[in-house]
DNA sequence: ATCCGCAAGATTGCCGACAATATTCGCACG
DNA sequence: CGTGCGAATATTGTCGGCAATCTTGCGGAT
């Protein structure tokens, strides 16, 4: 029989696993609950959470791999601050591996695929005719994410899920950009014809020409 | 108590730090002590480089980040073996990648940088003219982390040795391919005259180019 | 003879405590 | 009144030990 510990704050009875606290920490930076540039103590952090010492410190490190946190030798996490320059730069990474993976997918698209992609592209159409803009950024998460897996290229796919993270919050404001969801629109169904279209020519040319809009409009915000 | 000779594998007397640690295992993996798919015991490691287990187990951690290793949840960890699909990823990869440094990198040539490129270039005729091999490849590598540098884009870059390092191997066998620096000189040239002339699109090309051609080979190798 | 369960060994995962390092604050000194 | 030095504090880094988990080898039942 265990002692119930009453140090427990958010989370009654057990101690949490490195693999979970890692998703709850990551959750709560992606959530805005952790500021960037906030210091990642591992003891508070250890406290408020329920867990021990060294799973912290396990889950910082994941953090830290997958780009969300930089640690300072002997100084510590902090929450790391994609600034404007680092986030073109990262779309300017994407650029790269996106029209690979858009190439790729439009080789493998298979007739199943295809109705999915169909029914996404009237979904993206619906949800920017209503102005949903959370359903639309949705959407093209699910799109983006689509796209990779039909490119069955695991090392492109892998680094962008990491860039994805990192730019999580930009890429959040973005999409409720005064005019986004009305030009970005028709680039994204203009990706899923030419996926529709087997074209790898096209869809690689499209998934730029979209991409580089970001970059425009990201060079654009203060 | 400061670093002593690191030659050895057993140091007698002191402690290895995670940081050290970590660079000595990296070495050992490309240089082929530890070959593919061997299991990394921990203890074991442990007991060969005189560090403590924590000490180990921080710098496989490490080494997964850097994709060198792969980790099994309560199995351990081994050396990752890089399948010639997998390296054919990554240099797929690449050629996004390091077309994107080529172009930035052809934009921020200064004359001293001008004047560094061209000697490089007469290096690497040089070594190719004298059939030296291995200087030659030292010269490639010289030459990649030029371009990088110049590009100055730092997620590129990061994302580049990243995969460098996962590929050494191939990139190894590469260099001593049966006619490979014949072929692979001459690119390397074009890359360098494209830098020279400042030409954005012609680095890009040419790396393109070279690119595509290890991808040839690559898929030529069983 | 083969297969299944079970115990013994091997190995990783986790934790609390201690040591090392960086930062901050007080205090004497110019 | 500012400045450099040193102690006190805050925080991370490291270690050895124990618990959890996986693998392996053995014995008995069919």
């Amino acid at each position: 029989m265990t002692a119930m510990s009453d140090a427990a704050v958010l989370e009654s009875g057990d101690a949490l696993a490195p693999a979970d606290l890692t998703q709850q920490i990551r959750d709560a930076i992606l959530g805005g609950e952790f500021a960037p540039h906030q210091r990642l103590i591992e003891a508070d952090i250890s406290e408020r959470y329920a867990a021990s010492r060294a799973a912290v410190r396990t889950a910082l490190l994941n953090l830290a791999n997958e780009g969300l946190v930089e640690r300072l030798p002997n100084r510590g996490a902090r929450v790391r601050a994609i600034s404007i320059d680092e986030a073109v730069e990262i779309v300017e990474v994407r650029i790269g591996l996106e029209t690979l993976c858009a190439r790729k997918a439009a080789e493998n698209v298979t007739d199943a695929d295809a109705v999915e992609l169909g029914r996404l592209r009237d979904e993206i159409s619906a949800a920017v005719a209503s102005g949903n803009l959370m359903e639309y950024s949705r959407l093209n998460q699910e799109m983006d994410r689509r796209i990779r897996d039909l490119s069955r290229h695991a090392t492109a796919t892998q680094l962008l899920e990491r860039l994805r993270a990192q730019s999580a919050r930009h890429q959040f404001r973005l999409a409720y950009h005064p005019g986004r969801a009305a030009q970005s629109a028709p680039e994204h169904i203009a990706i899923i014809d030419a996926l529709l279209a087997r074209d790898p020519d096209a869809a690689e040319a499209a998934t730029r020409s979209h991409l580089e809009g970001i970059v425009g409009v990201l060079r654009g915000m203060d």
